[in-house]
DNA sequence: TAGATTGTTAATCGATTAACAATC
DNA sequence: TAGATTGTTAATCGATTAACAATC
């Protein structure tokens, strides 16, 4: 067998999240863990860890538990994460400048190749070794180097344009932080992160408790 | 009735998605819109629309639809979003400067009042007008000013201690960007945005295609 | 061996969708 | 009136949890 069956939609958005806990371990000197105790720390239950793991071979031991370093390389492997994605930053503010700045992306696998930004005053400055280009140059961008995803930071109902010319452009992964609604299409992939959408979301609960 | 029955947390988190959208489609001079026509926008079904309206009473009329200002108000209202909350900052570094330079925050009813950085070279430095301070000063910070939501931009593991220290100090509600796992218990609320969790899915969806 | 914990299946739970009478 | 669209219920779908034989 390769995986067991389908991993299901809502799997796939955990792995990420178990990834980042087993480094946390593993820096901490950890190398072993059992289902109950992991399940404790990132507030789920040790059932649906176990059930998630088994999509990808989690190969914990009966009695023991898993291999802290065995079960990273298998989320890695599963998310391919080696394989490294090329990364172009749209918005030169400050959230383009967390992003650019922001070295796990790197050792997640994804490269910043490219910042561009629509208003003049920051073209030819640098973030990280990186100059910010002018919009203009973006074209002549694409065919020369292959880029896998665009990271909107422009917080603005004018994102909409822009992210119509990515996907024109041929740019098959958007990672968009404006407040416009984006849909997969078969074209392209978006995955939204609508921070103020969370932040609401506490707010209510906090408001609600 | 107030609401038609309780609420599912699968409809809460879709509510500023749905309000994000609503003002985008009042500035277009949109004012009233079909479940069908709203629903193909944001890319969910027209029965789930609906049936997520229901529950604060979205007043759509048969035949016609919904009026947008009146449901943007209804999702406003539901949401408290009139009453504000105090938010501090901790970590001055971009990130930090993107969410205290975002004007939505505050039009959403998120109010900054204070930004905190663990290492002196900001210290005395501005954004948007309000002075950076050290973390010392934050006890007595909290003593004299309400804080309800700490944002954590402490993009290292490190972020655990001062996120132990926000709950010890009384706050109530954190906004997690930190790589520390994080979990509600009754005395806090916790939401994370985890950004490098929502690239990885879309690296694993662009990879899978 | 005794105790702990896995992998997996069946039972449960919750969320989404389809359908349609009511009504603008 | 005819056409469109709502609100709501029942049916479906998918995800989570509980349980336990297998096994370290």
């Amino acid at each position: 067998m390769e995986y067991r069956n389908e991993i299901s939609y809502a799997a796939i958005r955990r792995l990420p999240k178990y990834y980042r806990h087993l480094c946390n371990l593993r820096k901490a000197g950890i190398r072993q863990i059992s289902s109950k105790e992991l399940s404790f720390e990132i507030g789920v239950t040790s059932s649906q860890v176990r059930n998630d793991f088994a999509y990808f071979g989690g190969e914990g031991l009966p009695g023991i538990g898993y291999n802290v370093d065995l079960l990273k390389n298998k989320i890695n492997e599963f998310l391919k994460s080696d394989n490294t994605l090329n990364m172009i930053i749209i918005g030169a503010g400050y959230l383009g400048h967390a992003l650019a700045a922001n070295k796990n992306l790197e050792k997640k696998g994804f490269k910043v190749i490219g910042i561009f930004d629509p208003y003049d005053q920051f073209t030819g400055r640098e973030i990280k070794g990186i100059e910010i280009m002018k919009m203009d140059c973006l074209p002549l961008f694409i065919k020369r180097q292959h880029v896998d995803i665009a990271a909107i930071t422009i917080l603005s109902a004018h994102a909409d344009e822009i992210i119509k010319d990515m996907i024109s452009l041929g740019v098959k992964g958007i990672w968009n932080f404006s407040p416009v609604e984006v849909k997969n299409t078969d074209k392209v992939m978006i995955e939204n992160s609508h921070l103020d959408d969370s932040l609401m979301v506490l707010g209510y609960n906090l408001k609600n408790k």
